[in-house]
DNA sequence: ACTATTCTGTTCAAGATTGAACATAAGAGG
DNA sequence: CCTCTTATGTTCAATCTTGAACAGAATAGT
């Protein structure tokens, strides 16, 4: 099992990836943010208008979290929550003055550890890490929506 | 932000690690195991003896995260916890028979799940992968371990 | 138009995870 | 021998996350 090289490698992105994201988290404690929050707000700013169900799917989390997270982030000034009138189940989803400047901050942060972290590798095998990730990626979301989605076969 | 190739590729391995993670979940279900349960037992199927502390070290995670899972393992009977006639603050971990019985089954569940994603990539790659990802783990310990010094990350 | 299905966000209870504060044991230095 | 510091595991309260069950709005099929 440790001999399989897929496995080993494997472990070892996944150990990168925690070590990662806690100092992701530390490094954001100053800024009195979670790393949910960060990446809500990295949608936002690149996708204005958003369902909280639309922000889910990109961060593969529940809907429930979403329920959760935004409001926190609405009483802070953050985040705010309009009412789509086309359809009013929805709720729009925009950052305010005051998160567009902290995501900026936010995103400085994520962005130097990131670079650090990177700047191991050349940027072909950078280049290359990111296409076999993306390739899994796309396996189990195209497994995955095959599972539940009956109305699939229909397209 | 997004035209930054190292951040673009960083999102990728995030979103990859987190997808499979869930689909680890998943598939870990039917034997009534959460992922942190898996990540105990790989380890104490290598490392026999290990203490609480130990283990949390090399997962990562805080000491008290230990103190929670353990004793729910070992009321279940997969892990038994013997007290360490050297150091009578630690406890030594061992899996049981029923432990490594069910260890084997779960292992068997991640290997396949790891194997399909990998081979989405060449051994070449694969290999290169696990290479940029181990360095981002020293990178990352290394600058930690000056901070609190727990960290004596093996695999 | 009408019914059934799907989709939105919400609520709630359960579990995971953390960090701080604690108690006890071991080790260092006097 | 006696402190002072460090290490191990525990407790506890706070927070994150999830899945199931819910209510209301939109959509499809008839």
């Amino acid at each position: 099992m440790w001999s399989n090289p897929r496995f080993r490698n494997w472990v070892a992105v996944a150990r990168a990836c925690h070590l990662v994201q806690q100092e992701l988290a530390r490094q954001l404690k100053p800024l009195d943010l979670k790393t949910p929050h960060l990446d809500i707000m990295v949608n936002l700013v690149r996708h204005p208008g958003m369902s909280q169900q639309d922000l889910a799917n990109k961060l593969f989390v529940g809907r429930s979290n979403m329920t959760m997270l935004l409001p926190q982030m609405e009483k802070r000034g953050l985040v705010e929550r309009r009412p789509d009138p086309e359809d009013k189940r929805a709720l729009r989803l925009f950052l305010t003055e005051e998160g567009r400047a902290l995501a900026e901050k936010a995103i400085a942060v994520q962005s130097a550890i990131v670079d650090d972290i990177m700047s191991l590798s050349t940027p072909e095998e950078c280049e290359q890490v990111g296409d076999s990730m993306r390739r899994i990626v796309g396996h189990l979301v195209d497994r995955h929506s095959g599972d539940a989605d009956l109305t699939e076969a229909a397209q």
